[in-house]
Formats: C-alpha cells, structure tokens, sequence
DNA sequence: GGATATAGTTAGGCTCGTTTAACTATTAAG
DNA sequence: CTTAATAGTTAAACGAGCCTAACTATATCC
C-alpha cells in the first residue's frame, strides 16, 4: 500500500470505480439468465478456446468432477455442445452453440449503459486522447499474454 | 452490435482484456478465503457506505431474508459488525471490521500482479499519456455516479 | 392509543456448486 | 499383451445462497 508512483495509484482507482459501475448490471443479467459465475466464465473460456473438460476445471481452480457436471447443466441449457474427440477419444471438445454466444453477448451488452453513459459525458477531444491511450494498454496486455514468460 | 464509433469499440475491447486478466486472481484469492462474490460485494458497498440489511439487499438484487443470513455467516466469520442504529432501533447498522478492511486490500491486491506487470510495459511517456487519460474517465464516472438523473 | 408500515430475523425447502471416491473408456508404455 | 496413465462421468453428501412465509420489534400515522 505505499505505492508512490502515481500513475499505479491512478489506474487501482480506475480499477474500483470500474468494477463498481460495471459489476451491476452484468450480475443483474446473470441473475436474469439463471447463470452463475462460474457458467458465464466457462463461456467465456470456452470462446478463448479452452476446449477440453480440464481444461476448463484448471482455469476455474475446480475438480474435474465439478466441471463436468456443471459443463452438463449448461448442456441441458443448451448452451454448449459436448462432442469427442476424433484424435483422442478420451477427450470431449466443448464449443458453444448459437444460444452460448448469444449470452455471451448479452452479458457483455449488459455493461454497456454504464459505458455509453461515460462515453456521452466526453468531448471529441477528451475520446480522442483516452482512445490512444487505451488502445496502448490493449496492445501491452495483449503483448503480456502472448508473452507471459516476460510477466515474471 | 452496430458500433461505427471508433472510440466505443475500445472501449469494449479494454473491457473484455481487463476483465479477462484481472479477474482470475481475484476468483482465486476469493476462493481461498472460502468468500462468495455476494459476500466480497457487499464488503465493498458497506465500505461505500451502504450500511443497512436493507441498502445491502437492494444492491444485491436479493431479500432481505437472503441478506440478513449471509450477513450472519460474514458476522460469524468476523468480516463486519452489526450495531442496532440509535437513531431508528429497528435499523442495524453494519460496519467492517479490520479483518474486513483486510480483505478488501487483499482481494484488490491480486489483481495486482497483472497491473504491475503492464505498467512495467509503459515507457514513462505512456505512461504520463494513459494517467491523463485515465484520471478524466475516474473524473466523469464519478460525475455520473453523483448526477445519476443525467445518466437517462 | 390503535392500526399500519418498516426493518430485520427465523424456519422450511429448494437448487447449485463443490468434494471425494468409485467407475468406464481410451491411450501410452513396458 | 499387460499395466499404468489420462479424460471424463456418476453417485453420495454437504454447505451456500436463495426464496416464501411467518414472525418480532420498532416507528409512524390518524
């Protein structure tokens, strides 16, 4: 907590007032749907290509038991499509069906007030200015995850 | 979907990127602390100040019931306190504890690590660029917070 | 003062997410 | 070919979070 640099101070504000203004209706939609956060996480990991039942347990900290079964209830919700492998039979390949990207979107949709909220209260100037800074930490994010072995 | 504004489309790319990399340790601090994402919410609106059953409720998007329960499991987990208000004795009164305190500072200090390491990515120019920027986004969202009547 | 409204708690019942343990099916190693 | 490893599923059990409904205590209205 002794950060002296302010740019570091900057962005853990931005982050809070972030999460608070955006959390709200992304949960409200989650609530909405029936989906936990744990579903909607695993759509989005999905998405990103992490196809295979471990997979998904690995990046949600569960067993594999627990994805699976949760992987079963978004099945039923038709959600998700659960298919085998052809190269590895043991192995089932998750992808999203048609509905899964939908809520996928939605999800997104749901911050979407908040932001255009924000967007509104800026002069052309002030868009133009974040716009370039923001795409500079897109593009170092971006850098990080391709590269994570730099990141530590 | 129909997005032509430039400055919105990076808005939901940075989005999505700050979401997907500050989220996981977060999920995983919260998971060792045996916390659900109601229970660090409500940490976070009681330290914003809402600080009744019912404030807590509403924000949640649940019952009182439902609250008034999880705010009893919190208690017992010497998160919060829970005075009668003098003022209103049907009122209670919830305030964090300093082991609440505690987990606030941890819980966005995970997040720390991915912040850190894009910082470190910035040159000093960036970096005096994207706190400028990001210092009017903190700036107009909190205009909006305080003047929610113009957000509509 | 009595009726009504508000704040919160308690009880019963449900679903979900989770774990462990036992199991099947497939692949890899010797 | 047999054994071991891997991927995933199923079953049983538990706690968390949620709801509705019934309740207590306090405050407000007439």
């Amino acid at each position: 907590m002794q950060d002296v640099d302010p740019f570091a101070i900057t962005l853990k504000k931005w982050v809070v007032v972030f999460m608070r203004n955006s959390m709200r209706n992304f949960i409200f939609y989650l609530k909405e749907r029936g989906l936990s956060m744990s579903q909607i996480g695993s759509l989005f990991l999905i998405q990103r290509g992490n196809s295979s039942v471990s997979d998904i347990a690995d990046e949600l900290g569960v067993t594999n038991a627990a994805a699976s079964q949760m992987l079963e209830r978004m099945l039923q919700q038709d959600l998700i499509l659960r298919l085998e492998d052809p190269s590895d039979r043991r192995v089932k390949q998750i992808t999203l069906t048609d509905k899964g990207r939908l809520v996928i979107r939605e999800s997104l949709a749901a911050r979407q007030g908040w932001l255009d909220n924000l967007s509104q209260a800026l002069t052309e100037t002030e868009k133009e200015q974040i716009n370039t800074s923001l795409n500079i930490l897109i593009d170092k994010a971006n850098r990080i995850e391709q590269h994570p072995e730099i990141a530590c």
